[in-house]
DNA sequence: GTGTTATATAACCGAATGGTTCTATACAAC
DNA sequence: GTTGTATAGAACCATTCGGTTATATAACAC
């Protein structure tokens, strides 16, 4: 019997970042250049330490790295997960292309993708 | 002043529905054909009405469709979402290609894509 | 030193998430 | 009809999430 691996990989984080659209608006702000968190927060309604949290979610991510000037933390964004999301979702491509059926070629290959021996606990 | 709009879209559901390894091994599963519900849990260690509520996730957001056969209700893979995720990862292509830096041809082209007028709503 | 600016942290809150067990429904088989 | 099988739903629980306000830290300006 066949069970998937379901250890949390670096997909789980940035798919769990990119959930958010007030975190895509930050990362497509970024995709213009640095900037810091009182920049971020001006164009949403939310406060700053629920800014200050979103950023957080991404570094962890992986989806942005931190400086320093001054007070400031500018942001910069780094689009590494990107191209791993990029490319899982490339994977599926064939599926979305050729009408939904016969994708059997796939088979073993996706499915050798995501899993791995039996575990005995979640985490 | 510019605010960005933070409505929730088809993405917001499909990258939340993405984030859990457990339903991406379902859908990797699905990839070589449908399945019904006691068949893509038994590589889990988690109950069947757990893999009933991945599946309502994963229906939700699109990336699968229900039939009935019989006492089974197998699930077919959609992955046109795969390919909304697909072509957002793309817009970055470029930031992740050039080393990081100098993407201000990007500049408007992804504000507009993300923003919008001022709501005074969150949802 | 004081004050100002930029950001982070703490404490809290309500809602959503991911799991469970137990029960109900729908259909097939007999 | 009864029984068995496949699935969904309800109730519950602990944890996480996205927000808040109030406070703390860090670096500059004076």
């Amino acid at each position: 019997m066949v069970l998937y691996n379901v250890r949390a990989t670096r997909l789980d984080d940035t798919f769990a970042a990119l959930a958010d659209p007030t975190r895509r608006a930050i990362l497509a702000r970024l995709a213009s250049g640095e900037a810091g968190v009182m920049e971020l927060a001006k164009p949403f309604r939310i406060s700053q330490p629920a800014v200050s949290k979103h950023l957080k979610v991404l570094e962890r991510a992986g989806l942005i790295v931190r400086g320093r000037k001054a007070q400031s933390r500018p942001c910069r964004l780094r689009a590494g997960p990107l191209k791993e999301v990029a490319d899982w979702a490339e994977r599926y491509r064939r599926y979305w292309e050729e009408g939904f059926e016969r994708l059997d070629a796939y088979l073993g290959k996706l499915q050798r993708l995501e899993k791995a021996h039996a575990r005995k606990s979640t985490k």
